[in-house]
DNA sequence: CGGCCAACCTGTGCGC
DNA sequence: TGCGCACAGGTTGGCC
């Protein structure tokens, strides 16, 4: 999935089009994605009104006048794109599986080649019991992550700290690219145990996480492979990771000689340098 | 509960 | 252009 900061920046792509829209005509030419679309999908978002976006760890929370609030996550391949008023719009392409138009023109495309997202409903009232969200810890940007949070957190686990790091009930909105960022930027093995990460290394850890997640914000969310955010003046942007994807790579870490190596950790490529992270 | 793995999907790239 | 396999940014459910 895009991670905290392409799901960050579809949202704000989002928010102009949609806060304040009536929705005109919403349309789902799929019965499911990772789960079951809502039976009622359509009818209950048509000529509803959206009064707020936000994003809770990777879900886009689309909440409307009359209390529904779609979930809405974008998987693996989950993409938007933005076609405003007065513009060509498009022919319904291959995976296009939801479209929203406004009442003003503009049309929201959601295509999804895997499938792995989802859309359901919960109410304004509930939602942050909804099972997708009541489990969730706190959002990585948010105060609530600090060192304490994350060391005691560490200290209860034995499985490797990228492992612990990708769990969203520890922290919210990491996935694997910016994990691997983090510990690299730490100097911290990925499969270290978690419980025998110091307090000073959680220390440092916690602001690179922090930095990493603005800067990939800041740039616009990163475009990589089959994710693209296309919503509008956000543009494109070229982000180039320092450890992700980097295998056989020299390290940049300063003055590093070592290359960079992959390893698998549960089922998920992890990039690391041997030499900078211990 | 912690930890591991398969499953959910489609597409792409690589070796033969 | 064919076949088979590995791999892709996530999350869940089942099992030990």
């Amino acid at each position: 999935m895009p991670e905290l900061p392409e799901v960050e920046t579809v949202m704000r792509g989002l928010k102009p089009v949609l806060e304040g829209a009536r929705l005109d005509t919403v349309r789902a030419y799929v019965p499911k994605l990772r789960v079951d679309l809502p039976k009622d999908f359509e009818k209950r978002l048509n000529g509803n009104r959206v009064t707020q976006l936000s994003r809770r760890s990777k879900y886009i929370l689309i909440e409307c006048e009359d209390g529904l609030v779609a979930i809405l996550h974008l998987g693996m391949s989950g993409r938007v794109s933005i076609h405003g008023a007065g513009t060509d719009q498009p022919e319904r392409a291959k995976h296009d599986h939801v479209t929203l138009r406004t009442e003003q023109g503009d049309l929201v495309i959601y295509n999804d080649t895997r499938r792995f997202g989802l859309i359901v409903f919960s109410d304004q009232a509930s939602v942050q019991d909804h099972p997708l969200i009541k489990d969730i810890g706190p959002e990585a940007l948010g105060n609530a992550f600090n060192t304490d949070h994350l060391w005691t957190a560490l200290q209860k686990r034995k499985s490797p700290i990228k492992s612990t790091l990708l769990d969203q009930k520890v922290v919210a909105g990491l996935g694997n690219i910016y994990v691997c960022e983090a510990l690299w930027r730490a100097g911290i093995h990925p499969a270290r145990r978690s419980d025998h990460v110091t307090r000073q290394e959680v220390e440092i850890l916690v602001p690179l996480i922090r930095d990493v997640l603005n800067e990939a914000i800041a740039a616009g969310g990163s475009t990589l492979k089959d994710y693209a955010q296309v919503s509008g003046e956000l543009g494109y942007f070229q982000h180039s990771f320092k450890a992700y994807g980097r295998e056989g790579e020299p390290c940049l870490g300063d003055g590093c000689q070592a290359r960079m190596e992959r390893i698998v950790q549960s089922n998920r490529s992890t990039f690391f340098c041997p030499s900078c992270q211990t």
